[in-house]
DNA sequence: TATGAATGAGTCTTCATTCAT
DNA sequence: TATGAATGAAGACTCATTCAT
């Protein structure tokens, strides 16, 4: 009686988070438009109403998965750089091997993927996008490469265009596995490719190349 | 365009053309399901009923558009290395900075997310665009690594993953272009970046490194 | 030169006729709905567009069909009757294996199967059907069998009733044809049907019964 | 019918018999093609889409319709046919006499009409009709008529020709209701028009006839 | 809190009809 | 007279949303 009531009540907290996850992989899967309110509720284990209990409408339910779903990491890196101390170029690997691990393993790695999607679709959301997560993750990096470029230890770059260097074959890795991954005979080597990324990057930025 | 005044224009040999032009625009503002017929019709200057004469469906239009919309870039590329006499490094820097201004100037830049975006609901057309496309362009990219690095020009590199690198700048501004470039206040430096791109990479390949 | 100037005429004349034809042959298919003009004109050999010179409307073609494809059948059987000099008997054997012939060959068998299906959507055109061809078809063998009856050779029946009734068997015949027959393995034997059914008539009608 | 006042009717298991019986009616009157899936689902006092949680298509709702509006009828009079012990005539008179009642009384009897109507569109149903249906029915009669003719009683008729010149009147009578009858000035005696046709029949089957 | 039958606005698609050629 | 590209009204069907239970 006991368990039976507390499993309840920890599964009446539990349901927005189920839902967003299901909505999460549906999005992902569909896109926005695509997307069927049943498919998500199917897949939270819950009925069509239920959704409605939480969430006011498949927008809203859509822009509290965008928002809720990004900080966590950017928070997590941000704090790494902040505290670290020493050489940038150690910095700078170890933020993106620490990106290129979240790439490879989080089933958050589909974000990207629906909000270059639906930018056309929800310009507010690109928009907020665009201004905090990528704004505070390019932030991150640019002024961790604007630091090597201070100290002599980068060469004379822009850390803006670099930052992006850097992080683009993350996003590409990203979008593989979100779109073309499952045509892949054998899974490509993402962490190999990520890791000559940042060997090649660092020897091109060392002030003696 | 002069025979403005009559309803009738009898084009019939430009009309797919149109057509085509005009779903590129919508496709990658909305994206497939959320695109409506009728606004793709309106932008191509017919009405609705005028799209199911040289199309049969919403999904045929769609998968016209895709298939029709590569070759020619990657033929062009393909040629050009082909032809090249001269380092490795040089054709790199070539090749790159084609994609780039083609990337920078071209409507077709919305293709690849397009494709990424309605990947799940139309798998064998993202199959068909990674074997085909893809597959093809990467390998044009990895074949020129490949023959730097056997004529010592580049260090030991594995050269699909430096295709990848390589390529990866370059998607991330096509994405950019067509997702967020919208929001910047002003335009980004997409050129300088590439050029930034090509420098720290053919300094990190150089076999002195 | 000369030739293909009267060619042209002659088609021109024809050309309505050819129109009901192909008309006849789509509407009895499909029914009245589900004809398409497209398919009217390809089988008339024209295209969409010229059914419009002869006919304003698809609904016009379809009651020029109709009321063009009805008299001359009646006329012949009422000439017949009115000219037979003999028993009654004699005269309906005559008048029903006569229907029963064009029944089984004309392709004008088809237009029972038109207006019952259409009553419903063309309820002037039923009622013009009910009032003229049937009721004078109906008359005819009424009078028929009245004069039998009158003359003692029938015995005293409703001539109305079996007016229908002789003339059941026939209509069955003509709506398995235009339904049912393309599956039938082997074709039926309407005119065996027809001669046993007009024996048993007479038989049942014969005044000893 | 007591709950009007909400829209939310919750019916599940009275709604399929509802639709279908709308459908009936609909169907019979326009034919598939001109009826329009809400005037279906205004006659069953729901709004269009509530067909579509029980029947795929407007199609599947027509198959569903002809396929359960069957046996019924058959099935009653097999029973009667077979548990009758007595002379032929007797039982053929029996039989017809239900079967007119049916026709004359039951709303089924336009399902003939839209068989006949649509044979042409949906050929694999006026095959399913035609082999279940229709051979069922004409084989009961085949054999009763068979069964008098091998005792005596009737003289030596061709049973499957009898079988259908039994029924052709009664068919009549149902095309006549569904299509013709709305133009009567008063309504026509079909009940005395069966009665007559078995008398004629029975009288012409009679072995010294 | 959860359900799921019912709703109805929104879209794709068809095809009768028009009219410049 | 004949063509057939183009039109646009009409109708099948989907699915986000509601609400009685």
């Amino acid at each position: 009686m006991e368990a039976t009531q507390s499993r309840w009540h920890r599964r009446k907290d539990a349901r927005p988070a189920e839902i967003l996850e299901a909505a999460l992989t549906v999005f992902a899967e569909k896109g926005f438009a695509a997307a069927r309110m049943e498919d998500i509720s199917r897949r939270a284990g819950v009925t069509k109403g239920t959704i409605y209990l939480y969430f006011d409408s498949k927008e809203a339910l859509f822009k509290a998965l965008i928002r809720q779903s990004i900080s966590p990491a950017i928070a997590g890196a941000k704090e790494q750089v902040n505290n670290f101390r020493g050489p940038a170029g150690d910095l700078l690997r170890l933020v993106l091997t620490r990106i290129g691990h979240f790439i490879a393993t989080s089933d958050r790695v589909v974000l990207p993927k629906i909000i270059v999607a639906e930018a056309g679709n929800f310009p507010e959301l690109a928009r907020f996008y665009r201004n905090e997560i990528i704004a505070q993750g390019l932030g991150l990096l640019t002024g961790l490469i604007a630091r090597g470029v201070t100290s002599g230890e980068f060469r004379a770059v822009d850390p803006g265009h670099v930052a992006r260097i850097s992080i683009a074959p993350l996003l590409l890795a990203a979008f593989w596995r979100t779109s073309f991954a499952q045509f892949d005979d054998e899974p490509y080597d993402h962490a190999g490719m990520i890791e000559t990324h940042i060997d090649l990057l660092l020897a091109g930025l060392s002030a003696g190349g």
